[in-house]
DNA sequence: TTTTGAGTTGTTCGA
DNA sequence: GTCGAACAACTCAAA
């Protein structure tokens, strides 16, 4: 009998098309384990906490609750494991962002010091970051030759589990399971259902129903018109490559528009990956000056600006866990450019908050309206909160479903409360700034650079 | 090497 | 109300 493989999970917490368990299974008995890395899990919010328990526990089901659960720094848990049950191979998914793909390292390198094969197998992409490139061997910088480039590299199918797998049973840490169970009972948000069979309903509904209108009411955040599946791809639940081959055979806008926000999230994996230290400064520094956060940040954060959209938005994000990709650029757009404070204030809000907090994705979604990202944004692209708000929430439904202090005024009036007699009448905030003249003052500051 | 066309998501103003 | 122009300069990708 061959010695068992350790197929460590980290974020590709399903069973179904995992290349990684495939991988696995070819070397013997798999151990599947989850280690509770403090330097990831002690510093998440409550809210990260708590999705990333229910998503462990739905896990460990689909494992037919085999799922071993450790705790602690991998570089110490995995050996450990690894000598306990006497594996010869510990596979993995690759890992790119510049944190796992640290650790990731310093786990490889005591593992082959003890003579224990490391196997990556797939990564939580269609197309591993780095693959693509364009003429000069180089990654790309702009969006749409990414997209073209992307589409050519092309993808595999989904990977069918062989027949067969024997799971095994190894002590978890009770210990490590409880923390995971207090984490489900003191998440302070109702959280979306967890797991496979849930990200699958999710997928199958929004096939069935929401796809055909997706390219035209994608951007309004008062319908339920995305896939909002981001939480499930945020933990590898569902991987994009099985959505992909689910569009296999079908055309038309709406397809081609949410194959290419699928692509936006590889592309700004690729990103990261060749530029980590965009993860914590400008990817291209503006040379602007920015305002310390304050009062300003604070009305932000808790939704009391005075701009309905935001307010609402921001609200929604508190209240949720996420907020509609619409009023992210929004309320982006807001912190940047009408309090003037630099992108990574606003973006370590939003990944406090996220249960689909994404590295990748927020870090760059984040530069990309404070312009110093891929995108060479127009200086003058200044989001108006009102006319978006007018724009793309026409029959005010959104605010009035996140603001209740503008849940008595009708229709689309409710974006602009100072021209509405009773506007005020619950106690909803006076604007805390003037947009126009703040619009000015964020033009001047990118002239005066 | 040089050149050329293009770059997710906007706003305002004036005709 | 509608529509087109103006709002900078730069970098990127590809021919």
């Amino acid at each position: 009998m061959s010695a068992p493989a350790v197929l460590w999970l980290r974020r590709d917490l399903r069973r179904a098309d995992h290349p990684a368990l495939g991988a696995a299974a070819t070397h013997g008995d798999v151990l599947p384990v989850f280690v509770l890395d403090p330097a990831f899990f002690d510093t998440a919010g409550p809210v990260r906490q708590g999705w990333l328990a229910a998503t462990l526990r739905a896990l460990d089901a689909s494992y037919e609750g085999r799922l071993c659960l450790r705790a602690g720094d991998p570089a110490t848990v995995i050996p450990e494991l690894v000598r306990e049950v006497g594996a010869a191979s510990v596979h993995v998914s690759t890992e790119t962002e510049p944190g796992g793909a640290a650790r990731d390292a310093a786990v490889r390198a005591t593992l082959a010091a003890a003579g224990v094969d490391w196997v990556e197998t797939g990564s939580p992409y269609a197309v591993t970051p780095g693959r693509v490139v364009n003429q000069s061997g180089e990654g790309y910088k702009v969006f749409t030759p990414f997209l073209r480039a992307w589409r050519e590299h092309g993808w595999r199918g989904p990977a069918v589990e062989p027949d067969g797998v024997r799971l095994l049973a190894a002590d978890g840490d009770p210990a490590a399971w409880r923390r995971v169970d207090a984490a489900l009972a003191a998440c302070p948000i109702p959280l979306p259902p967890a797991g496979e069979d849930a990200a699958r309903a999710r997928w199958a509904e929004f096939l069935g129903s929401g796809l055909a209108g997706y390219d035209t009411d994608r951007d309004r955040p008062d319908l339920a018109a995305t896939s909002r599946l981001s939480p499930y791809l945020k933990f590898g639940v569902v991987h994009p490559r099985t959505l992909l081959a689910d569009l296999q055979g079908r055309t038309g806008k709406a397809v081609e528009r949410f194959t290419a926000e699928l692509a936006w999230r590889e592309f700004y994996a690729d990103v990261l990956h060749r530029h980590p230290a965009s993860l914590a400064g400008d990817l291209n520094p503006l040379g602007v000056a920015y305002d310390e956060p304050g009062e300003g940040f604070e009305a932000w954060r808790d939704g009391r600006t005075g701009f309905p959209v935001v307010d609402a938005g921001m609200r929604q994000l508190l209240a949720t866990g996420w907020m509609h990709n619409r009023v992210r650029m929004i309320t982006a757009s807001f912190l940047t450019k009408d309090l003037h404070l630099w992108w990574p204030v606003g973006a370590r809000h939003f990944l406090d908050h996220l249960i689909d907090g994404d590295l990748a994705s927020n870090t760059h979604g984040w530069q990309w309206t404070a312009g110093t990202g891929t995108d060479a944004a127009p200086y003058f692209r200044v989001f108006n909160p009102v006319t978006q708000g007018e724009k793309f929430d026409p029959h005010g439904d959104y605010v009035r479903r996140w603001v209740p202090e503008l849940a008595h005024v009708r229709g689309a009036a409710v974006h602009r409360p100072w021209d509405v007699a009773d506007g005020y009448a619950r106690g909803y905030p006076r604007p805390i700034l003037d947009h126009a003249a703040e619009r000015l003052e964020a033009l001047a500051r990118y002239q005066r650079r």
